[in-house]
Parts: C-alpha cells; sequence; structure tokens
DNA sequence: TTGTTATATCGTATATTTACGATGAACGAT
DNA sequence: ATCGTTCATCGTAAATATACGATATAACAA
C-alpha cells in the first residue's frame, strides 16, 4: 500500500498525540499514580505529595482534565478527583495500537 | 501503602514523560508510522509525505532520535532513518505499565 | 455576617516548542 | 574543481508550557 501525502492529520494521530501531551511531564504522571492510589483525591492532597506549589498542581489537573484522562466533582468547597477509566482505557488501546504497529515485538 | 512526597522525580517517570513528549506531535507519530511501513527511509520521502518543511521535518527526526526511538545512519549525501526496536519495546512496556496500574481494565 | 478552607484563575516571567526560509556541510557524479 | 543532492543547523518569529505568588470564588461553619 503506497503512502499518500497528508495534507492533515488523522484525528487518531491528533488524538493521540494530544493524549501523550498530557503525559509529557513527570508530574503528570505521577498526578495519575496518586489518584490510582487513594481513594480521597483532593487537590491539596496531591500538593502535599508533589515539590510543586498549589497552583501549578492546579495547572497540571487542568491539563489532565482537558483531555479527559481525570475527573473532578464538585463536593462543597473541596473537589474530588478521580482517574476517567473510560479515557484511559481508550488511551491504552490506543497507544498499545500504535506500539504494536510501530515496535517488531 | 503511604505515599510519600515527592522531593524530585523518578527517573521512569521523568523517562516515559520524555517519550511521551516525543509523541506528543502528530507529524512525530506519522514519522514513526512511515518509518515502519518503508524499506528506504530517507528524510526527503518523509518530506514528501508530510504537510511540513524540510527543516521542520529534520527537527521532528532528531526530537525522536533525542529519545531514541528512531536511528539514522549516514548514507552518502543521504540518512537512511529507521525505528529503534530496543527503546521502542522499552517504551512499549513502559507505557503498558504505567496503563495497567492506573487504568481500571 | 464573618471567617476558614479548598481550589481555580490571573498576572507574570522564563523556557521550550513549532514553524519557516536561508545557509552550510558532506558526498557522489560530471 | 564544480555541480547537484541530501540533510542539519542557524536565525527568527509566534505560540505554548511551566512555574510561582497573589487574588478571586465557592461552600461550609461559627
Amino acid at each position: 500500500m503506497a503512502l499518500a501525502k497528508t495534507e492533515e492529520f488523522t484525528k487518531t494521530d491528533i488524538w493521540l498525540s494530544d493524549i501523550a501531551k498530557s503525559l509529557s511531564h513527570p508530574a503528570r504522571i505521577r498526578i495519575l499514580k496518586i489518584l490510582t492510589d487513594m481513594n480521597v483525591c483532593m487537590c491539596g492532597d496531591i500538593v502535599e505529595l508533589l515539590p510543586l506549589s498549589q497552583s501549578t498542581v492546579s495547572q497540571h489537573l487542568k491539563e489532565l482534565k482537558r483531555v479527559g484522562l481525570i475527573k473532578g466533582e464538585i463536593e462543597g468547597p473541596k473537589v474530588c478527583y478521580c482517574v476517567n477509566n473510560e479515557t484511559l482505557q481508550k488511551a491504552k488501546k490506543e497507544m498499545d495500537k500504535l506500539f504494536s504497529l510501530v515496535c517488531n515485538c
């Protein structure tokens, strides 16, 4: 099958690159792991575990929320964050599809 | 197991976030797929398939090379690019490990 | 109402990314 | 030696990312 010039990139490639972008900072990978480990998951709890200020952590949470890898539910003055399995599953699938394609293993 | 404050991030998280960064642009995902599909793999071939200039494609190749996802061998005036299975395998493994950890599936 | 708590957002500074055209370097061919 | 080919790098501009302190918002408590 001959390869065609891409005028634009495919939606899947753009989506996956966006997921990758959201994982392109160690703090955000760490946040995903923290949210997995913890049952209670306030922003402040995460701030206490990371070497970053509250506003910076909030920005990282916003980025993860933007691509849908996490969800945040308002509970009074707090916001209860948790991973979003639906998007994570899709991300896992697409990432695996990419690596299965390009990786000879 | 209680979670400890991270003064720094782990080497693995930093490495994986770096891999993710290299995948955080659709052009670089596309390049990996092109290198997988093609046998001959010059920079010029890739330029013809992407809606980007030669210098921009060269920068994307440089970024993929930086993290070791691709290799480039000089052959006269050309440079023959190909995927680096060793790093790809490690990336696949670590990415899968992350998703298996944080994704409930 | 006033204060406390939790978080988002604003303002800001700096660094990095992305993109391009132009230039330079390396090589093979004439 | 000169020319064409291939690619990296330079210079540059615009956009985005990262970080922080300060401020605003929203909810509950006193």
